[in-house]
DNA sequence: CTGTTAGCGCTTTCAG
DNA sequence: CTGAAAGCGCTAACAG
């Protein structure tokens, strides 16, 4: 009545046993047609759910895969997990999700909590300052729970990561930018024990340093994705001897920080100098002076995370392969630094 | 050695029994400090870790939440989840999330499987097409799990319910472009089965007709929340013999879509026609021209949902409380609507 | 093809 | 204060 039937209801209805039940409701082993169909009936007449917590104890699956970002209000991480959902969803894995808010703490606290839940799986990007703690990964993997990283990654041995060329999307920007004629690019930067901000000031340098113009490391200023973070750096830059004229940016924030300042100081962009962000936030489009940035492809990224945890799930019992998938960053050519029209 | 110590494990190296361990561990009943304090330690020198599984299947409680949207990846759901998140954590929930896509078969699958998981509760936004769908939630509550409907709700006896006043903040906004000298305003609707889009159209309405305006059917137009629709839309009604002055979209989309054409068409915003959306997306601020909107609060929507949910669960012995929780809406009064500066 | 038995890991009476 | 035993709901040998 109180929608908890089991199996051993629906059995001593027939006046069969519980196991006889499950197989029938399984389709497992051989079982004759009669009795299948008359438990099938009565398992539906009674409103029979299966309760996958008993199967999860059972089996030591509990269909559910954790995911750990450092936040979730973020348009990248959200379609990420967006992907990650749709592509486990048809599989019967239940996504949990937790946030580290960049906290070491609570980090560690997260996947205590969803290994004790016995996840099937962790899927993760790093907070800001895990990068230390390898500890907690470790503790994972021991428990030979499949471990993910995806976008910001550690470094560790046997762990598969998703990706983006981080490194080349900064590259192709930063070229760009010098397409244009800009010659003193300054480089806003971010926590570059991160990997992927390192990446992104690498290939910043590089493309630099290829065309052959001076690498200046005094235009290259570390600080937090915000706006008012990217207005502060801006107008310290702009007041410089000798300002830029092309800012090139890890974070789509800062960026908007920057033209934001570079219009209140009376300059014109991409006439006086060009800006360039990163991430593809949806505003970057939307604006009127719509910001060049480079695309992650979010949804692909959570999608091919998933992918590479079934994989690693299904080939569980065999090798454990270490699997770096790298996606292609896109660079988004837009108004804030499009000088010419043929671009 | 592989991570799975069990009470057994510790009891037999004690030589007491699981019982004991389990008492020690759990500070439950009468027992010795002496064996307390050894069982606690030899737990923590074999890393013994709960299994919450198997506490789940015991107790019937997984501790496990399920959230149920429409998708992930809007500003205003992430929100919202991220205030579930941060109340329930706390507490020791964890947040399982689904989405529907607005597909009606999704939604009640997404419910099937959460209950046969044997979450603790749902929280969720139904979908676009869900209106007609009692069945599936007449189950959750059949079950005895708590259900608490966030922003778009159904209406059923025994939910509770945390929502934003979308009349008043309707109202407000329309009140707000006839205080600036509109006379004709347009409204761009949506879905009004769906009881906020109901409510902002009725909002709307009646600061229209408390203002002794005349209201006019033909310039509301039901669309669904994407720009290039707004586009569309606005593109009929800047070409009727007599366009409106103003309009009051139900969604930030449809208004950003609005104000394309609008300049795409050569008049000038706020001077020639007032603009005003619903949501407060990231955008709407950070455009140059921004975009007056009505904020929802989705943390604190997120936050005060899963309060519900705490209570509802602390009170499960007793009587089953109805709660509606009206969140008050606030309008912020941007440049697409700012003909003086004295607003 | 079906019944019996045991066990996943934990808590909780009931005895002692 | 602790041990013995049962049970949460399900599956999986092992017999028959």
């Amino acid at each position: 009545m109180s929608g908890k039937t089991t199996i051993y209801d629906i059995a001593k209805k027939l006046n069969i046993t519980a196991a006889t039940v499950s197989r029938a409701l399984n389709n497992n082993s051989k079982i004759s047609e009669a009795t299948r169909k008359l438990v099938m009936e009565t398992a539906a007449q009674m409103n029979y759910k299966q309760n996958k917590l008993a199967l999860a104890l059972k089996s030591g699956k509990s269909n559910n895969i954790g995911v750990i970002v450092p936040r979730l209000d973020s348009n990248f991480f959200a379609t990420v997990i967006r992907g990650i959902e749709e592509e486990l969803y048809p599989h019967g894995f239940h996504v949990i999700i937790c946030q580290t808010r960049d906290d070491k703490n609570l980090e560690i606290e997260n996947i205590d909590a969803l290994l004790n839940a016995q996840v099937d799986g962790i899927l993760m990007s790093i907070s800001n300052v895990s990068i230390e703690q390898n500890e907690s990964f470790k503790r994972i993997l021991k428990k030979n729970v499949p471990l993910i990283f995806f976008d910001r990654k550690a470094n560790i041995n046997g762990v598969s990561t998703v990706t983006i060329n981080d490194f080349h999307g900064a590259y192709e920007a930063t070229k760009h930018l010098i397409n244009q004629g800009c010659k003193r690019i300054a480089h806003l930067s971010n926590n570059r024990l991160i990997e992927i901000f390192r990446d992104r000031y690498l290939g910043y340098k590089q493309a630099i340093l290829d065309s052959g113009l001076e690498f200046d490391e005094s235009i290259v200023i570390e600080t937090i994705s915000k706006v008012e973070e990217g207005r502060k750096i801006t107008k310290i830059l702009l007041n410089m001897d000798n300002p830029p004229d092309a800012i090139f940016s890890s974070s789509d924030f800062t960026a908007l920080g920057a033209i934001q300042e570079i219009k209140a100081q009376g300059l014109k962009i991409p006439q006086d100098i060009c800006v360039a962000g990163f991430a593809n936030e949806p505003f970057t489009k939307f604006m009127e002076l719509s910001i060049t940035s480079v695309d992650q492809s979010p949804l692909e990224m959570g999608k091919m995370t998933a992918k590479v945890f079934l994989e690693q799930v299904r080939n569980n019992d065999t090798i454990k392969i270490e699997k770096k998938v790298i996606l292609k960053p896109k660079l988004l050519i837009r108004k804030s630094s499009s000088k010419n029209s043929n671009e």
